[in-house]
DNA sequence: CACCAGTA
DNA sequence: TACTGGTGG
């Protein structure tokens, strides 16, 4: 997913307590997807409810983002507009990954090979319409703000951040940076131990901080070549040159300056790479939108959650009290929470 | 993912 | 108190 740079930036470990009063433009789409890859049972299936519903999403958000404000971090969830022409060729591709994942889900359950079952129920994971906006509607009783972008979410947020109604972008992709976000926070919605996929191994994953300008210094170049590096190697809306990596890529741009001479010395074209560029430099993007906590609706929650999507209430009564013990200190300290 | 009860 | 393994929905 996104672009694969990652082996060259600079990666800085973090803790929760560090982003203590930061606003976090978080990219919901990315955030959402992880959730429901990770919180399932054993075999691989979701949380449901009766009504045979996946709610591991709501799970994650309840009490991760209760975790996040516990921390005296402000979230803002950013939420994916339509995706440019030029991304059809990745969500097909992301369509047929997740179909052929859930057919594999299924053969390994029948099979009993419940490793690979769990591998291909993660990769058959969707963030549809109604998870989307089952997804706004908590974060609005829970008294988080969220923005609709126009286009892409990780642009939106980079640009909130540029803006300054923002302190970090929250991703785990890397197309924020692309589109200039200044700071990245990632393993925001999966920080402690992890098992690595198909191994039987856990890591211990931590917050960690991407800063663009130190990135950029210790690379050399600059934004615009780093979008170049980003297209060498392929992102959503383009494949990447034949056998070129993200180090290859720094090489070739630092050689040639730029991905037009790259492109003239391999004789090769990327179809439309100009409106490419243009996507990542002046992304769609809106300034019409209002940042605001408030306190949460615990009836609402009793009966969003436990009613209508069999929670228990005990949870969800202590999920909305961490929420609002925060937000009560909050307006006791005047902070301009409200 | 977080929660929770059982265990050391 | 810290860790683990099962469960949540």
């Amino acid at each position: 997913m996104g672009t694969d740079i990652g082996d060259l930036l600079q990666k800085r470990k973090i803790e929760l307590s560090d982003l203590s009063n930061r606003v976090v433009a978080v990219d919901a789409f990315n955030t959402l997807h992880q959730f429901l890859s990770i919180i399932r049972q054993r075999d691989g299936s979701p949380l449901v409810n009766s009504r045979g519903k996946v709610t591991s999403h709501l799970s994650g958000l309840l009490y991760r983002t209760a975790s996040l404000i516990e921390a005296g971090i402000k979230p803002v969830f950013i939420f994916d507009g339509k995706p440019p022409d030029l991304k059809s060729e990745t969500l097909s591709r992301r369509k047929e990954v997740r179909e052929t994942s859930r057919e594999k889900w299924a053969n390994a359950k029948a099979e009993g090979d419940l490793e690979a079952a769990y591998k291909y129920a993660q990769a058959s994971s969707k963030v549809d319409h109604e998870i989307v906006e089952d997804s706004k509607y908590l974060l609005g009783i829970m008294g988080i703000p969220w923005i609709q972008a126009p286009c892409e979410g990780e642009a939106q947020a980079a640009h909130m951040v540029l803006k300054k109604d923002a302190d970090y972008v929250a991703s785990q992709d890397y197309d924020s940076f692309l589109f200039g976000a200044p700071k990245v926070v990632r393993n925001m919605a999966v920080t402690g131990k992890r098992k690595l996929p198909g191994k039987n191994v856990y890591v211990d994953v931590k917050l960690e901080v991407i800063d663009l300008e130190e990135t950029l210094r210790a690379l050399g170049v600059n934004r615009n070549q780093l979008i170049d590096i980003a297209i060498c190697v392929g992102t959503d809306y383009n494949k990447g040159l034949e056998k070129v990596g993200p180090k290859t890529a720094l090489k070739l741009i630092k050689k040639h300056g730029d991905i037009h001479a790259v492109l003239r010395e391999k004789e090769v074209e990327i179809e439309g790479l100009d409106r490419i560029r243009e996507l990542f430099i002046h992304p769609e993007v809106t300034d019409n939108y209002e940042i605001k906590w408030t306190k949460p609706d615990s009836e609402k929650l009793i009966k969003f959650l436990s009613e209508k999507n069999d929670f228990s209430a005990e949870r969800v009564e202590k999920a909305a009290e961490r929420l609002k013990a925060v937000s009560g200190a909050r307006q006791k300290t005047l902070d301009q929470w409200f």
